[in-house]
DNA sequence: CAATAGTTTAGAATTATTATAATGTAGATT
DNA sequence: AATCTACATTATAATAATTCTAAACTATTG
């Protein structure tokens, strides 16, 4: 969703009701510069902090399953434990910083054209992405 | 761990003690042509029908984690909901059937060599690893 | 054969997520 | 504008995966 659009058009768009709740979590999560990540429990906190009135947990499970079905959020597996949710919904690779726990997203510029040899018989490729882990260099130092 | 080994020795050399749980899991695990994927449910089952006795979960968690811990194991994350481990312990790339939720492993010369210009200060890269989504290709036949 | 440290176990606790069912509300219909 | 109805929100209960706890058990050491 790009920033600043008018969220109540959109919603309506696709066939969501523009609810105080899901503008509110639209605003939270659009109405940025850049694409982000975050977990459910980042979101709670982001939003309770925006609205005056108290958000359900469940509305928020609801309507980030909802953006996620309608294309509008990514899920995002690096670890097993949380899910991840990426406002950047193109394929795309990532870092994941093992020491602070953060995902960075990856330009496909910065990485040359990946080429699979190997067909599987019968499936299409869905998506290729690389997950490059990265933690912080403080071995052998002269 | 390589098929057939003596077990007893294996997990003696890196400080566990050889158990009769243990030493099943790594039979379970180990005595076999192929490396492969498991959820911890696929080995309480796989377990549980070579075994005469029953083996707590918990033992499983705690081995499973104990066996990662050493490197004989390795936590795969595809699905943010569950944990896939692989008996294959080296950097290698996957594809993920969406249809059967399979896991198929892909060989280093299936993928030309990946090259990553980005750099991050301070950080070294620890894995590089793809995943490509595959699904069924049932769509625009004539 | 102790003694001891590590291991297994059942079951409770925790965490993330989903289901339930009552209440509320957006948008359509009168 | 009042009413209707399908969709949403909410608190709370339920579920599922995983981890914790503390007691019973066992491999190894002396
Ligand atoms: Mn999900
Ligand atoms: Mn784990
Ligand atoms: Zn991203
Ligand atoms: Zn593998």
């Amino acid at each position: 969703m790009p920033k600043n659009c008018n969220f109540i058009e959109k919603l309506r768009e696709v066939g969501l009701r523009p609810t105080k709740q899901r503008i509110k979590m639209c605003e939270v999560l659009y109405n940025r510069e850049k694409t982000f990540h975050f977990t459910i429990n980042d979101l709670v906190k982001m939003i309770s902090e925006q609205m005056n009135q108290k958000i359900s947990l469940a509305t928020v499970y609801n309507t980030v399953h909802a953006f996620e079905k309608k294309g509008y959020l990514k899920e995002i597996s690096i670890d097993s434990h949380k899910s991840y949710f990426d406002t950047n919904t193109s394929a795309h690779h990532h870092f994941f910083d093992e020491d602070t726990h953060e995902l960075i997203d990856c330009d496909e510029s910065d990485i040359d054209k990946i080429n699979i040899r190997k067909k599987i018989t019968g499936k299409k490729i869905n998506s290729v992405e690389l997950l490059v882990r990265v933690a912080s260099d403080n071995q052998t130092q002269k």
